[in-house]
DNA sequence: GCCTAAAGTAAAGTATACTTTACTTAATGA
DNA sequence: TCATTAAGTAAAGTATACTTTACTTTAGGC
């Protein structure tokens, strides 16, 4: 799958560790869904979808 | 998570197997997802939202 | 009551999501 | 040049998703 975080990312200016803090997630995590490296689980989809007011497929795609 | 799988199949006259079948994973899986006992990945989450024609929000929903 | 199909469940194993620690690289500015 | 901040990456460990096998329960039709 692939995803828009980056783009979400740079359009409010948060690093990869803000929106890791807003996710309660690591940094790490962030950096590697941003880079493809695993896919979210559901409920951190959700919490990325509600996080920037945004359907969960328009954020990821499948590839 | 809870989800409206029940009803999606029962409005398809669908067993779980068959559900199953059409999503590629055990009978199982398609059980525990149902029953709440765990969430499906965001790739198997997809696979749901384009079988049923819906978005992943009107299928699942955070409790 | 019995048979069958569907649903429910459980244990043990594998795969993937996520954490923590820690180090490296890239970019920017003093 | 050096310091700082953000991003990238890697290894080892834990948690959760999913499989396979196999057994139990439920409900309906005969």
């Amino acid at each position: 799958m692939k995803n828009r975080l980056k783009v979400l990312r740079a359009e409010r200016d948060w690093t990869q560790a803000d929106l890791a803090q807003a996710l309660e997630v690591s940094r790490q995590t962030v950096n590697a869904i941003e880079k493809g490296k695993f896919d979210p689980s559901l409920p951190l989809a959700f919490k990325l979808a509600r996080l920037f007011k945004a359907p969960i497929e328009s954020i990821f795609f499948e590839d």
